[in-house]
RNA sequence: CGGGGUGUAGCUCAGUUUGGUCUAGAGCGCUUGCUUGGGGUGCAAGAGGCCGGUGGUUCGAAUCCACUCACUCCGACCA
């Protein structure tokens, strides 16, 4: 490639839409442009990455034995009816045909290869089966971000895997889990592996690959000591180990009049005020939340200082609809917002009205509590009474509480639940997950096989995802520095540059061109900079662009001395025009060399 | 969806508070000529704007008001 024909138009200035670094370079590198928010075009630079990206995962996908397909984009209502993911995810771009037909624009797609698979798969000599595809998604993002890192139209990388049993789809999650270590590897990142929470897609397994990265929105807890590393939702909380203490070294329960003190803080600095204790912290008191789970009232209790985990608290409840009861359903069960307590807590029996007389109030709701509430003495809580709330209540003493789990959500400092080291908060961008699916889509679907005694059985599914073009955007942010992008060799758009300093120096022209073809005629993806512009210029722009290998074609020529300067260590080094092919292979296959995936590293279940 | 910010030349931004001198500017980029030639050369001449849109107030609007659209940040959400 010419430099002077490359479509690749650099800016000098940072655009002012920009904010972290990898959408910075890839605008200002000529590697991305935006159509609208949340949606890109990728230029040759941006296509040529990508699609190295691309191969790698293609050579480790179907070195384990998956298969590529490619899906349509375009989905019927119908099918996504089925799972009840059409009026359940909201992220879908919907559409209508002329017919006024319903078809949605596909996020991802357990639908479609479940079904295919359903039909055309039928006995379990088939399996497993591994399938997978490098395609476009859309996602109705409610707010796309940090350029191709969050967007609303993004590449990525399925593969789903169809099982008899559950040992056998974990032989396989292990094999994808080694394969993606090795894609990560080779692409040129050091990433992290995190337990992830299965969300709504279900599934018991599920580990997130992740970049440690200050622009990452995924929230990490990490073990500095051990390998222990966990999405923020679902880092266990160890139960507290609590000591009884004597509930006579401090006085009665008493109500106190607390107007307008609805939140935690507020009544922090109520307390603090009233009772003219310093120490007094949102730790001393109770919080009681209301939330409606599958159409029950349920309050939980929790320290003042934890926030409550609604993926643990959904699981311990084993619902499939959770929600924060709204004021006014509040208000229709008696319940006062901002001063519900677990102390004498009543409500409305469901489905009568209130007439006003305080005795209807007399059913119990169901509470349970946070571990943590267990050991909690001459605390404040509610008292289910507008402005006012009970001071010196003590668990055992002045309440019990029937039901108990771990509810809250984990916090750096937290001891590690593998080692008990205290964890670190990170972000971190997620570039893949995979999770076991089990058989929350073949069994809606009709994705079910014959085994050897005749009987029909849902497959067992697995289902793995990479982020491609994420991955774009994370190889920048991971490998840059003041002057522009650094890519790693395996996935950088063009090995090298050429360039000539002075195009008016006919000796160094002819020797760089002779340079360029010598590495085009040998596997070296090499672009040369003709443009007639200033050597400063081509040198700006080289580091800006990042090709790992810069060849500088200047005062040395006359005596056939080229210079190789190091992109990533600024290293240069002088030689030879004629051993210059020799010297780029070298440190071109060095580099590669480095990239190697690790020999097969023993993970644990 | 809630809260904030910003829309003026291809890009970065000034001008808006206090309406008139704005027939709208600068730097970078672009075009042409000369110059220079190892880290964004210097000089000169040029092209480029319905000041996001609509409606209003006014003798007069980039500037004030209303609505609207887009972009962006924080939060909520995130298969």
């Amino acid at each position: 490639m010419r430099f002077s024909q490359l479509f690749s138009p650099t800016l000098k200035e940072v655009p002012a839409e920009a904010e972290t670094p990898s959408h910075q370079l890839m605008l200002r590198a000529g590697i991305i442009r935006k159509l609208a928010s949340g949606i890109y075009t990728y230029l040759p630079l941006g296509v040529k990455s990508l699609e190295k990206i691309s191969s790698i995962i293609r050579e480790e996908l179907n070195r384990i034995g998956a298969q590529e397909v490619l899906m349509p984009v375009l989905h019927p209502k119908e099918l996504w009816q089925q799972t009840g993911r059409w009026e359940k995810v909201e992220v879908l771009f919907r559409l209508k045909d002329r017919a006024d037909r319903d078809f949605l624009l596909g996020p991802t797609h357990e639908e479609v290869i479940t079904s295919l698979v359903a039909h055309e798969v039928k006995s379990y000599r088939q399996l497993p089966l591994l399938l997978y595809q490098i395609q476009t998604k859309f996602r109705d993002e409610p707010r796309p971000r940090g350029g191709v890192i969050r967007s609303r139209e993004f590449i990525m990388m399925d593969l789903y895997s169809f099982h008899k049993t559950k040992e056998d789809l974990e032989k396989t999650y292990w094999k994808v889990y080694e394969a993606y270590q090795r894609i990560y590897k080779r692409s040129g990142f050091t990433i992290r592996v995190v337990e992830g929470e299965t969300g709504d897609i279900g599934g018991d397994v599920s580990h997130q690959f992740e970049l440690i990265s200050k622009s990452g929105e995924d929230t990490l807890l990490i073990c500095p000591n051990c390998s222990y590393g966990a999405d923020v939702w679902s880092v266990p909380c160890r139960e507290p180990n609590l000591k009884t203490e004597n509930s006579t070294l401090y006085p009665k329960i008493e109500k106190i009049h607390t107007p307008n003190c609805k939140t935690i803080l507020a009544l922090v600095q109520y307390f603090k005020n009233l009772t003219k204790n310093e120490n007094l912290t949102e730790a001393n008191f109770i919080k009681t939340l209301v939330y409606e789970a599958d159409g029950k009232l349920i309050a939980v209790c929790i320290r003042g200082d934890r926030e409550i985990n609604e993926m643990k608290l959904k699981r311990f409840l084993g619902v499939k609809k959770l929600e924060m009861a709204k004021g006014e359903t509040l208000g229709s069960w008696a319940l006062i917002l901002g001063f519900i307590g677990p102390v004498g807590l009543t409500m409305l029996p469901h489905g009568v009205k209130f007439s006003g007389a305080r005795e209807e109030i007399n059913e119990t709701p169901r509470i349970i509590a946070d571990y943590e509430v267990q050991g909690m003495q001459d605390a404040v809580c509610g008292a289910n009474e507008q402005d006012y709330h009970f001071q010196h209540v003590g668990y055992g003493r002045d309440f019990t509480i029937k039901e108990f789990a771990d509810l809250r959500m984990a916090e750096p400092g937290d001891p590690c639940p593998k080692c008990g080291s205290t964890l670190k908060l990170e972000n971190g961008i997620e570039l893949g997950q995979i999770f076991n699916l089990g058989t929350i889509y073949s069994k809606p679907l009709g994705c079910v096989y014959l085994d050897e005694d005749g009987r029909e059985v849902p497959m067992i599914m697995g289902c793995y995802g990479i982020g491609v073009s994420r991955m774009l955007a994370s190889l920048i942010e991971q490998h840059h520095d003041k002057d522009g992008i650094s890519w790693p060799i395996s996935t950088a758009p063009y090995d090298a540059v050429i360039v000539p300093v002075n195009n008016q120096d006919e000796t160094q022209m002819k020797l760089s061109e002779k340079i360029y073809e010598e590495c085009l005629g040998s596997n070296l993806d090499v672009i040369l900079d003709d443009r007639e512009v200033r050597a400063g210029v081509k040198f700006k722009d080289a580091d800006l662009l990042g090709f790992p290998f810069r060849i500088t074609v200047g005062r040395g020529a006359q005596e056939g001395k080229v210079e190789i300067k190091i992109r990533e260590n600024g290293k240069t080094l002088e030689i030879t025009a004629d051993k210059i092919l020799e010297e780029l292979k070298k440190i071109r296959e060095a580099a590669l060399q480095e990239l190697k995936p690790d020999p097969k590293e023993p993970v644990s279940i």
